[in-house]
DNA sequence: TTGCGTGCAAAGGTTTTGCATGGCA
DNA sequence: TGCCATGCAAAACCTTTGCACGCAA
């Protein structure tokens, strides 16, 4: 799915997920807060812009807990993000980035001996960080 | 959820899973299955039971970012079997199976250098595989 | 016999889809 | 003006829950 017209409701979106970097939210909670602001945006349309951020990767979806429903998170759109590592605290929700050459040593070998080429942009290594663990 | 009687369905199941090692099923799959062999086994019988085998670790459940219906896997109790890793082809969909010690290395690194302890089973790596990039 | 597990159906919750309308270009 | 994005509601899904019945111990 591709953006042929900017909207008011993908602007606003945009810029509520930007003011809250490093947080998670839900599609309900989403639509909650602009609730709470008397804008209504239609469930649809939060997905829909969702999922479009998705594709250009700005924002990353998460499925923690099992069942739940579906985390979104902005995470900017620059290579910066691409070209190295997240891992997720499934305690405290905090988004790691890692750049680390054991990483980029697997990223070859999925490759070469597996012939597997890691989209390492898309990839979520979840886990629990060392703060939650003490 | 402790079992206190052991049935019929419990086996069945059981015996299921560990006939398609490294196999991953859905709930519906599973019953399906069972709907072949003219078979009826309740949905809610599948959930509940599979629910069981996850807590005694015989059974791994994993969701794809996808949003899709949970997947489960026989792992078996011990620890052998715990450790093998998934990558998802975003071309053809497929969820390949890997036990590979350059993966175990990369859990033992995240561990000791970054203190992060790694979910390996909640963890899936997004990327093309080798059949989809001929 | 006791009470847990099962199957069915209904409920609960999340995400998607169809369609008429409104808004961007 | 021509389409696309939106909002609403309904649909589609997956999973859980309530309840009466059957079966294991």
């Amino acid at each position: 799915m591709k953006t042929t017209y900017r909207t008011k409701q993908q602007d606003e979106l945009m810029a509520y997920l930007q003011q809250h970097p490093g947080a998670h939210h839900t599609a309900a909670q989403i639509k909650e807060y602009f609730a709470r602001q008397d804008k209504n945006i239609g469930t649809a349309t939060i997905y829909r812009q969702l999922e479009r951020f998705v594709e250009d990767g700005k924002v990353r979806k998460y499925l923690l807990e099992t069942g739940d429903s579906a985390c979104y998170e902005y995470v900017g759109g620059q290579e910066g993000c691409t070209a190295h590592f997240h891992l997720k605290c499934e305690k405290c929700g905090r988004l790691i980035h890692m750049n680390c050459e054991e990483l980029k040593r697997l990223e070859t070998h999925l490759l070469e001996d597996h012939g597997f080429e890691w989209t390492i942009g898309k990839t979520v290594f979840y886990g629990v960080c060392d703060k939650c663990r003490k």
